[in-house]
DNA sequence: CTTGACGTTTACGTTAACGTAAAGCAAGAT
DNA sequence: ATCTTGCTTTACGTTAACGTAAACGTCAAG
C-alpha cells in the first residue's frame, strides 16, 4: 500500500490536483465531511472515504454534472439499506441516472463519428493538395 | 420534406425547445448568424444551416462544453480548406477533441459499471428481504 | 521570539449562461 | 382606431463554482 492516510488538505489538493478552496467548497455543499483534529478541532483530516468520494465528485464534474446533483448521486452509494420503499426508490433513481448516462454516450458517439468524417475529408484534401 | 424554411425565432424556439433569449445569446456569441429581413432589417430569419448549427450547439451543451468552446468546435466543420498549415492545425484540433471525448466516454462507462453494481446489490437486498 | 509554513474563517469578486423586466416598432384582428 | 401578437434592443438580475483577499491561530526552526 502507498499510504493509508489520514491526509491533510494540502496532500489532498496535491494528489487530486484541486485547490484548497475547492475542497472546502465541496465540504460546504456536504459532498465531503472530513473530521477535525487539533486544538479547537478546526483542522481537517481526510480519510479514505473522503478520497473515494472526491474521485466520484471529480468524475461527475468532468462529465459536467452540477455539484448538487453529484451529491445526491454519490450519496446513493453509501446509503443504508433502509426500508423496501427506499430500495425501490433507489432503484428508480439508478434507472434515471443510467438513462442520462446512456444519452450522453450516444451524443459522444455521434460526435466522434462526425469528427472521423471531418478528419477523413481533411486527409483527402491534404492528399489532393500534395499530388495535384 | 417537412419544411424547408426559413424559420422565425419562435419556430426555432419551439422546434428545439430553447428560449428566444437563448437563441439571441448564441447569436451574440457568434454561434448563430441568421440573416435579417423586414423594414429596418431587424427581424431574424433562420435557415437550414442555422438549424444544423443549433443541433450541434445543443449537443455540445448537453455534454457540458462551454459555449465558447462549442463555437470553435462547430466552426471547424464549415471552415474553408485554406492552406496546408491550416489543414494540419485542424487535424491536430480534431485529435484533441477526440481525446477529450474518449476520456469522457471512459468516465461514463465507469459510472455505468458502478451503477450496475449498485443495482445488483439493491436487487439482492430486496430478494433477501422478501424471503428471509 | 519572531519568522515561515500551513491551517482556519469570513466575505466580496468573477465568469458563464442565460432569466427577466422595460420599452418600443409593425402588422393583422376586432 | 385601438388591441393583441410577435418581434426587437437594452440592461440589470441570478445561479453555480469557485477565486481571491483579509485577518487571524499554531507550531517548528533559526
Amino acid at each position: 500500500m502507498t499510504s493509508q492516510g489520514p491526509w491533510t488538505i494540502a496532500e489532498m489538493a496535491d494528489d487530486f490536483d484541486v485547490t484548497h478552496r475547492a475542497l472546502r467548497h465541496y465540504e460546504h455543499l456536504g459532498l465531503l465531511s472530513p473530521d477535525r483534529v487539533g486544538p479547537g478541532g478546526n483542522t481537517r483530516r481526510y480519510l479514505r472515504r473522503d478520497r473515494t468520494r472526491l474521485s466520484l465528485i471529480l468524475r461527475g464534474r468532468r462529465l459536467g454534472f452540477p455539484l448538487e446533483e453529484i451529491g445526491t448521486i454519490i450519496d446513493m452509494y453509501d446509503e443504508q439499506p433502509g426500508e423496501i420503499g427506499q430500495l425501490q426508490y433507489l432503484l428508480s433513481q439508478i434507472g434515471d441516472r443510467r438513462g442520462d448516462l446512456e444519452r450522453r454516450r450516444a451524443d459522444i458517439d455521434k460526435s466522434l463519428e462526425e469528427l472521423a468524417d471531418l478528419e477523413q475529408r481533411c486527409r483527402d484534401d491534404l492528399a489532393t493538395r500534395s499530388q495535384p
